[in-house]
Formats: C-alpha cells, sequence, structure tokens
DNA sequence: GTGAAAGCGCTAACAC
DNA sequence: GTGTTAGCGCTTTCAC
C-alpha cells in the first residue's frame, strides 16, 4: 500500500504471465502446474511480496481472523484465556487481533464498530464493567457478525456464551470460611454493573444463609476503582466500624490483597485471626505473604471453548445461527495460608 | 461483508443522491451542505450503516491504525505502556490494533507479516527475548512500512527508538547494594539475547569496578524461562554452592521474587544478611513481603514518545525519512524493604 | 492450465 | 454542490 509495494501485477509482468495466474499459484490451486507454482513462488519471495489483505479479503469476503475484545490483560487469567484464544486460533489458520478497552464503555464501543468494519470474521467479546447499554452489541447481530462472549454475561442479550461458574465459586469459597470457623464474613465487591459480579454476591449470600448466618448488608462494600489500596482503604474503615468482623472474601485477588495488607496493619494475625479469600488466582497471591487463598478459573480453556464456537459459526452461519450455547465451567478453590485456620486443609 | 450490510449505495438510492455524495456527506467534506450533510447522517444512522474498512482503505491508502507487536502483557510495566501507547493514538485519532507473541520468534513473524498487509500505517514493536534474526524486520524496511522500536532495541538495525537506559538502571541498583554494605552481590539474567540485557549486565559488572569489587562469572546465573520459580530455584542453587552471596540483583522483578523466596527458605534475614533488588517495578515487587526494591521504567511516557514518533513519520514519511532518533529515558531506583538494609534509605 | 474481464465497497479526480 | 467515472489490489467467473 504504501508506495513501490510489490503487487501480484509486478510478479506477473516479470513472469509475462497474467495476475490470474500468480494469484492461484500462490495459493496453491490444483489448477496451476508445479513447475509454474514453484516459479511464481520463487519470485514472490524474491521480490518480497505481501499479500495485500485489504484487497484479497475485500474480494473474497474472508479474512481468517478474529477480534477479541477486552478490558483488560493484568493478570494470570486474562493472559490464560488469551492463551487459549490464541492457541485455538492458530490451530484453525486464524488470526487474532486483540483491542484493550482499558473497562471504558467509549472505548469498548469504538473497538466493536472497528472491528464490524470487515476486518474480521468475527468477535470474541468480554465486556467492561462500565457497559450499561448494549445498543453496540445489537448493531452486530443486525450486522449478522458472529461474536462469542466469555467471562462476562450480559443476560440480556441472547447469544454463546462462555462463562465460569461465579454463584458456585463464590459459594465454595464462603463455605470454606465458614468451615475454618470464621463467622462475621464481609464481602469486597466491585460496582456490581457486571452480571457475574452479582452472581458471587449471590454466592455468598447463599453460603451465608445455608450456615444460618444472618446476612448483614453493611458487610458488603462495593468498591468503584478496583485496586490493592482500594481493597486496603475499604477493609481497615470497614474493621474500624465492625470490628467483629473475621473474614474477607474479595471479589477479586487485588481486593483480597488489599484486605490481608489492611488485617496486617490492624494487628490482626492471618489466618489466627482473620480469615481472607480472592477470586481469580492473580500472580500477586502466591506472593504475598501469607499466601491467598482463591478462586481459581480456567482461563485457558475457556479462551480455547470460545474461540472455537466463534469458529464454528464464522465457518458454517447457518447451522449454527439458532444455537446459542451457554458454557459454564467449573471453579477451582485453592486453599493457601490466608483462610487455613484447620491444620491440613492446604491444598495448594 | 456479511450478506445483508447496508453499504453506501443503500443510502444512495434511498435519497436518490449519488455515492459520492453520501460518502462526502459522511466524512463531513466542506463541498456538502449542512441540511445534506444532516439528512445523510441520520438515514446512516437509522440504517446502521457501519463503513468498510477494507473498501474504503484499500482507496484511500489510509488507516488511521497502528499495529503494536509485544512479547507479553503481564507487568506493571507493560500495562503502562500499552495505557501511554492508548492515549497518544487515540488523541490522534488513532486506533490500535495490538498482538502479543508470547515471546516466541515464530509468533513475531507472523504478526508482523500481518500487519505488513495493509491493515495498520506503521507499527509499534518490542521484539522478544528469543528474536535472533531480524530479516522480517528489514523487510518492513524494504516495504517502506514505517516502525518504531520501543523497550527493546536491536542494535543492528536502524530505525528511531525509544527505551531506557539499562546500562545506569543496573548500575545504580548495584551501586546502591554496595552502598547498603552487601559486597558478594550475584546477579540472575535472562537468555542474554536482547541488547538491554546485556546492558544491564554492563552495569552490574560496572558497578561493581568501580568499588572495586571483583567480578566472579559464577555469580552470573542465565535463566532461560523467566519465572518466580525459576529465580527461586537459580537463587538456592547460588547460595549452596557460593554461601558467602549476601545479595542478588534480578533482571526482572519475577526473578528478585523468587530470590527473596530461596533466601527466606534457607533462613537468610532480609535485609540484614541478604538484600535483593529487581528491575521493572511489577505489582508483585509492592506486594511480596518483604516488599522489593526494584528499578521503575517510565512505561506510561515510553508508549506515547514512541507513539508520537510513529505517527509524525506517518503523517510526513519524507520529513522523518532520515532521523531515526534513539530515546534513552531514565529510570528511577525504588528502594523497599529488601535492600534497606541502613537506616533512612527507604524511598517508596 | 491460462488469460481477460468484471467487481468487492469505497474515494478522488474531474466534470458541470 | 453534486454526479460521473475510474480504480485501489485482489479473486473469480467465464472463455479458450
Amino acid at each position: 500500500m504504501k508506495k513501490g509495494r510489490v503487487k501480484l501485477k509486478d510478479i506477473a509482468e516479470k513472469l509475462n504471465i497474467s495476475t490470474a495466474t500468480v494469484s492461484r499459484a500462490l495459493r496453491n490451486r490444483i489448477e496451476i502446474g508445479a513447475e509454474m507454482r514453484e516459479k511464481v513462488k520463487a519470485v514472490a519471495k524474491e521480490m518480497h511480496y505481501q499479500p495485500n489483505f485489504m484487497a484479497s479479503h475485500l474480494r473474497s469476503q474472508r479474512n481468517f481472523a478474529i477480534g477479541v475484545v477486552i478490558p483488560k490483560v493484568n493478570h494470570q487469567y486474562m493472559a490464560s484465556m488469551i492463551n487459549g484464544i490464541l492457541e485455538e486460533a492458530t490451530d484453525n489458520n486464524f488470526q487474532v487481533i486483540i483491542n484493550v478497552t482499558e473497562h471504558s464503555y467509549e472505548k469498548e464501543v469504538k473497538a466493536i464498530e472497528m472491528f464490524s468494519s470487515g476486518i474480521v470474521d468475527g468477535l470474541l467479546i468480554c465486556v467492561s464493567n462500565q457497559t450499561k447499554y448494549i445498543s453496540h452489541i445489537e448493531q452486530l447481530q443486525q450486522n449478522n457478525i458472529p461474536f462469542v462472549f466469555f467471562d462476562k454475561d450480559i443476560p440480556k442479550i441472547e447469544a454463546p456464551k462462555v462463562v465460569v461458574d461465579d454463584f458456585t465459586g463464590a459459594f465454595v469459597a464462603v463455605e470454606h470460611l465458614i468451615q475454618q470457623g470464621y463467622t462475621n464474613i464481609a464481602h469486597l465487591q466491585d460496582n456490581l454493573v457486571n452480571h457475574g459480579s452479582q452472581k458471587r454476591l449471590k454466592g455468598y449470600f447463599s453460603a451465608l444463609k445455608k450456615y444460618g448466618i444472618e446476612k448483614n448488608e453493611n458487610f458488603v462494600m462495593q468498591i468503584a476503582n478496583i485496586s490493592i489500596g482500594e481493597g486496603r482503604i475499604a477493609t481497615e474503615n470497614l474493621l474500624r466500624t465492625y470490628p467483629n468482623i473475621d473474614a474477607i472474601f474479595g471479589i477479586t485477588d487485588e481486593l483480597a490483597v488489599g484486605a490481608i495488607q489492611a488485617a496486617k496493619n490492624l494487628g490482626r494475625k492471618i489466618p489466627e485471626d482473620f480469615g481472607v479469600v480472592g477470586f481469580s488466582n492473580w500472580q500477586i497471591s502466591s506472593v504475598v505473604n501469607p499466601t491467598l487463598s482463591t478462586v481459581s478459573q480456567p482461563g485457558n480453556e475457556m479462551g480455547k471453548i470460545a474461540t472455537k464456537l466463534l469458529i464454528q459459526r464464522i465457518e458454517d452461519p447457518e447451522k449454527y445461527y439458532e444455537k446459542k450455547p451457554i458454557k459454564i465451567l467449573k471453579t477451582q478453590l485453592l486453599v493457601r495460608e490466608s483462610s487455613s485456620r484447620l491444620k491440613n486443609c492446604l491444598n495448594y
């Protein structure tokens, strides 16, 4: 596209053949003899030919590329999802283009608009936690662009989805705290916009209920901008107001690490006086002191499944048009030091 | 591109005007009257028109998009670089497409080939630490595709570069350890393929020399696959073989955190008996116990500068063709607990 | 097997 | 101001 780029025509002229023949030879079409094919390929290589995506895909209406929209790539779990996506896509000869929205609704809309404009065959979407409106997603459906939600779910929209079982993940985490003997368990939440967050909240309440612990709405803190520091501040405030709180379930590991810091600052002994469990198994969770118990999610598997679903419907839209499967993957509780009050309960 | 996608022609027919007028109206060209412009825009919106990137850019030879090639997005520093890139690009109305190579040479080549095919106007490249061959980069130059190296430098290639001062960063870190009274300072390295790594090694040697400490090649450990675990294992081996080692300078925070774990496992008191300094200021460095001193790098600034340089040469290739500036940014030593043997030296 | 020609959706040059 | 026309680089009929 820049001046001087080698194109099919240049190769054709050099060999005194037509561009059609060159195009066919480079794409290994059977019509072309082996001899000619090799000759063309040799010249193409020699001239450093790079096919022009724009042109070929404008013509063929196929890209062999998928777009990925994600809010952030800041921890183990996200990284493993991307790995899963890349592995599955590469196996199917698809390119992957990633667009990071930084949890901004505007950037998400822009990213999806950009991907809608013919650059990719389909989309893998993980919505930001600021996404309250969904018209940009509905537009995808109207434009017949296949997409699959992963990690984050928007219940209102009917589409294939791959998510983890947030409810059970949270339930098991809180149940574990209760079984370890903690009774006044607070919960650090995000802004609760996301459906998964709401399900984790329900899991938290449900576990309390099962063990006959009365729920206290004041024990749930909503934190708009999640960070270790915010988790620490929120926990310090909580513990000053309600000194009887003896455990924290954080909706992410960042908040949970903040809770550990706060508890230590206030002289609580972890896990003897105070228990903490996080969610997602970030790298920090195995480094912090004490190490943080957490709910790990199968990121790689999720990326792979989502990508497979997407490619299926790219390859055969009619066949999969009606099918909107929702895959719910299991989480795993990793018990580390921050919640192992009883003996022999560490499993990681 | 999918069946039924609305195109310029559909809008034109509905309004009984030409596609050219529609195109101009949508792009706010002055030739078009305000009334017509609004009418066209309204219809376009109503019909959910999405311009086709492929077509418009094939025609105009301009994308307003830049590609980013990076090995991994796994820590604070990388994330802040990407933020810087996104901020600067957005300010200039450029889209950003990111391709993660996972430190694989093959993926890097594929990513660059894909970006070379007209999808973006220019490239921001951070090479992987496996990149020993450079023909894929040279091809970019032959194809006149503007690019800027950032973070990682390939000395052999003449191109605009934005890097940090690895030599001084390492020098200051090791000097700090010496000033804190550590004398047998080992160094955990990566595979030394990367030029920046080599410069950090030189900085390490140079600081030792300045203070009359004889260098010991056995104190430098090369680690192929960097991780916390590998850092721990390497340090344990080092300390068993050379018990007199009393400090570690790690080329990344991951290795340094591994060193902290190893030293603790072997009963060394940090920072009293043993000092550790890392590089890059990952999130883990402020969470680990004791907190890790590290050399922080101005990621956001680097991303911004690299993006600015790239956009300059996209906008005006002739003017900047000859200029291949090399910007070297300053690092900052953050002294935390892991190396603060003397009083009042903490600065972070 | 190979070439000629049309056209993917859009924009720019040129008319009027 | 607006329409007509050509063509970006490629793939794909349809001839031969």
